[in-house]
DNA sequence: ACCTGAACACCGTTCAAGT
DNA sequence: ACCTGAACACCGTTCAAGT
C-alpha cells in the first residue's frame, strides 16, 4: 500500500538491499515490543535500537526522529482498521440499517481486540505526535466508505447524510476508545459488543427520514425489535 | 474541594504562606499558558518555571516531578467536569428519558466548550499520564450519578442499568473527545450537540424495559418523537 | 550501501547555599 | 520557610569513520 506521508515525517530511505529490509522490520517489531513492556514513556530510541540489535545511528538513517518511527507503526494499525472497515462497507451494501449498524460494531471492535495490547499502547503514543493529518486522511477513508455504506440502505435514506455518518463514526470510535483505554476486561468487551450494536441501529432509526420498507416487526409496546447481534 | 492523591503523585508540600500559594498559582496559570502556546511537546519544567517567574528548583518544591504537575492541572480540569454532571443529574431527576439525555449532552459539552482550547491540550497531555486511577475515580463518580438519575426515569425502567450507563456515558465521552480532538469547528459543535442528544435519546428509549407512562406522543410511522434539544 | 559509536545539545531532577 | 542556580544523568540526534 502506498500511503502520502506528510512533510517531516517520511521515513527517511527506502530499503533497497535484503540486509536493510531486515534491519526495517527488526526496528518495527522491536518499537511494538518496547511500547508493550516498557510503556510509551519509556520508550527511547536508545532502546529501540538496542532491542532491534542495532545502533542508535541505523535506526536514525531509516527514520529521521522517533516521531517518524511512532507515526509509522500507528499508521500500520490504522490502515488495518480502515480496512475492515472498507471490507464490511462492501458487504453490507443494500441491506436493512440494522445489519449495517451491527456489521461496523462487529468490523471495529474486532479490528481493535486482535491486537488489544498494541492498540492501547498506541492510543497513548498518538498523543505525542502531530498526528492530524494523518487521522484526517484515515477518518475521510472511514467516513467515504460509511456514508456510501447508509445511502445504499434498504430500509432508510437520511436528510442529513455527512452529519449522520459523523456522529455514528465518532460515537463508535469514541465508545471503543474510551473502553481500550482503560484496559478492558472481556466483560466490558462483551457488553461493549451488544450495547453499541445496540446504540448504533437506535441511533439510524432515530435517524432515519423514511423507511421504504418495513421488514422489522414491531413489538406491541411500540418499540424497535432490534436484529440479533450475529 | 479534598481529593485522594495516589502515591507518587501526590503535591510535595502544600502552600501555608501567601508567598508559596500565589507561586503554586503562578505555575499552575503557567502550565496551562506553555500548553496552549507551546503544545504538549515542547511543556518543559524549565519553560513553565521560566514563565511562572521562578527557578527550576523551586517548583520541584511543589510537584515531585512534571508529571505530577500535569496531573494537577488535568484533575483540576475533571473536577468541572464532574460537578456540571452531578448539577445535571440533581436537576433532573424524576424527568423523563428523553429530557435526561438533553441534559447530560448539553451538560457535558458545555463543560468542554467553555475551556475548549485547555480541553484539547489535556487530552494530549492525559496520555503522558498514569491516569488510570484518576480517571477510575472520576469515572465512578459520574457513574455513580448517572446511574441515579436514570434510575429516577418518569417514563422507564432498565434492566441492566449499569451497563446502560456505561455504555451511555462512554459514548458521549467518546464521541465528545472525538470531535474535541480534532480542532473542532462551531459547525461540528452545533451538529455534536443535536446529534449526539438525539443518539442518547435513541438509545435509552431502546433499552428501557418499560414505559410507565407515554408523555410521549407518536409519529404515525411508528418512530419516536424526540423532544427537542434544549 | 549500510552500519557504528563517540559526541553534542537539551531536559528532568537534585541539592548545597542563600534570604 | 522559601527560593536559587549550578550540577548530574539521560535522551534525541548527528557525523566522521569504518565494512
Amino acid at each position: 500500500m502506498k500511503v502520502a506521508h506528510p512533510a517531516g515525517l517520511r521515513p527517511r530511505k527506502t530499503p533497497r538491499q535484503a540486509r536493510s529490509e531486515a534491519t526495517v522490520d527488526a526496528i518495527f517489531e522491536a518499537t511494538i515490543q518496547v511500547l508493550l513492556t516498557a510503556g510509551a514513556r519509556r520508550l527511547t530510541t536508545t532502546r529501540v535500537a538496542e532491542r532491534a540489535g542495532v545502533s542508535a545511528g541505523t535506526l536514525y538513517q531509516y527514520f529521521p526522529h522517533k516521531q517518524a518511527l511512532l507515526y509509522a507503526v500507528l499508521q500500520q494499525h490504522l490502515e488495518t482498521v480502515v480496512q475492515a472497515v472498507e471490507a464490511v462497507c462492501r458487504k453490507c451494501q443494500g441491506q436493512p440499517i440494522a445489519r449495517m449498524a451491527d456489521g461496523l460494531v462487529t468490523a471495529y471492535v474486532d479490528a481493535k481486540t486482535t491486537r488489544a495490547d498494541a492498540s492501547r499502547a498506541l492510543y497513548l503514543v498518538a498523543a505525542e505526535l502531530d498526528t492530524a493529518d494523518l487521522l484526517d486522511s484515515i477518518s475521510k477513508r472511514i467516513h467515504g466508505a460509511t456514508a456510501a455504506l447508509l445511502a445504499s440502505a434498504e430500509d432508510a435514506t437520511f436528510d442529513d447524510l455527512p452529519a449522520v455518518t459523523f456522529t455514528l463514526l465518532a460515537a463508535m470510535a469514541g465508545t471503543v476508545r474510551t473502553v481500550f483505554e482503560r484496559s478492558a476486561t472481556p466483560h466490558m468487551l462483551l457488553v461493549l459488543r451488544t450495547q453499541l450494536a445496540t446504540l448504533c441501529q437506535a441511533y439510524l432509526q432515530a435517524v432515519a427520514a423514511k423507511q421504504a420498507a418495513p421488514p422489522v416487526r414491531r413489538a406491541s409496546s411500540g418499540r424497535k425489535v432490534l436484529l440479533p447481534t450475529t
